[in-house]
DNA sequence: ACTAAAGATGCATAATAAATGCATGTTTTG
DNA sequence: CAAAACATGCATTTATTATGCATCTTTAGT
């Protein structure tokens, strides 16, 4: 039960973009020197970010990305429904169970996934991005 | 964010044995037939459940398989704890992050797989063995 | 217009983990 | 002692994830 390395890409990037000044932009480059980290991985999942309206790029030169919304707007539970393929505990129909139908299993793995996004609904990512971060960014460069 | 299918699997094994008369053995290979699955993953799986005490082998001639408690004291919480590998959504130190320590995330993911836990806790074997899946083993044969 | 910076995209490969199969050993009944 | 059935280890296959590479597009600056 592990959540998929994009989704951490996801919160990384987005922690990162969370600790700049106001106005300031990054490149992709900046992100994966900072956390060493393929910048194929990163550029895909900013990508999804930029789709949903997360982020918001500028391409070409002097160019780079910067938070679209404020911290507080985006919510964990959103990144991790994005960027979770899969949220179905098990499928039952990959090797045809015979018993579908009659297996309450399902229903109950069910509401525990959605117990485990309740849990996340209440945080944004101004919840995950303290002081602290910006403070290091700034001891980075 | 899947279950491995050794979990389902053992699930599978759990609800057959729990559909069982009284004092019947089955082979692995029965509950091999029933679902149409690997009796090499079955067998490890039932070594697993085994050595937890969930589940009776009798080795040799004659033998096989049966429930060593009732349904009712087979907790699915136990059984997904047995055999998931890793219940840690991200592992902040395989691609080591920078932000490790100052980043709330590890624990707002963390509670969130309680939550998952937690709401599996009430239910056991016997919520999710119906009557109808008995019916079914018995038209199996 | 040209060039370089920087994002956007697609495809190929590598690494990892899961799933499956095969072979062999051990226990027990008849 | 032979056959049934569990027990165990190892090899192979498959699926998924992760990574790398190549190329295209956009835009600022000269
Ligand atoms: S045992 Fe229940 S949950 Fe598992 S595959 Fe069969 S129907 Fe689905
Ligand atoms: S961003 Fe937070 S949760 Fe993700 S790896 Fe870094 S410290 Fe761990």
């Amino acid at each position: 039960m592990k959540l998929s390395k994009h989704t951490d890409y996801a919160f990384r990037s987005l922690i990162f973009l969370a600790g700049q000044p106001p106005g300031q932009r990054v490149t992709i480059q900046d992100i994966c020197d900072f956390y060493t980290i393929s910048p194929n991985h990163v550029s895909k999942v900013i990508m999804q970010l930029v789709r949903r309206g997360e982020v918001e790029s500028v391409r070409g030169k002097g160019g780079g990305l910067s938070l679209a919304r404020a911290p507080e707007e985006i919510s964990l539970l959103d990144i991790v429904r994005e960027f979770e393929t899969t949220l179905q505990p098990i499928d039952c129909a990959e090797q045809p169970c015979r018993i579908i139908g009659n297996c309450a299993l399902q229903g109950i793995l069910g509401s525990a996934v959605e117990a485990f996004l309740e849990s996340l609904a209440p945080y944004t990512l101004a919840d995950i991005t303290s002081s602290e971060v910006q403070v290091l960014r700034l001891q980075a460069d």
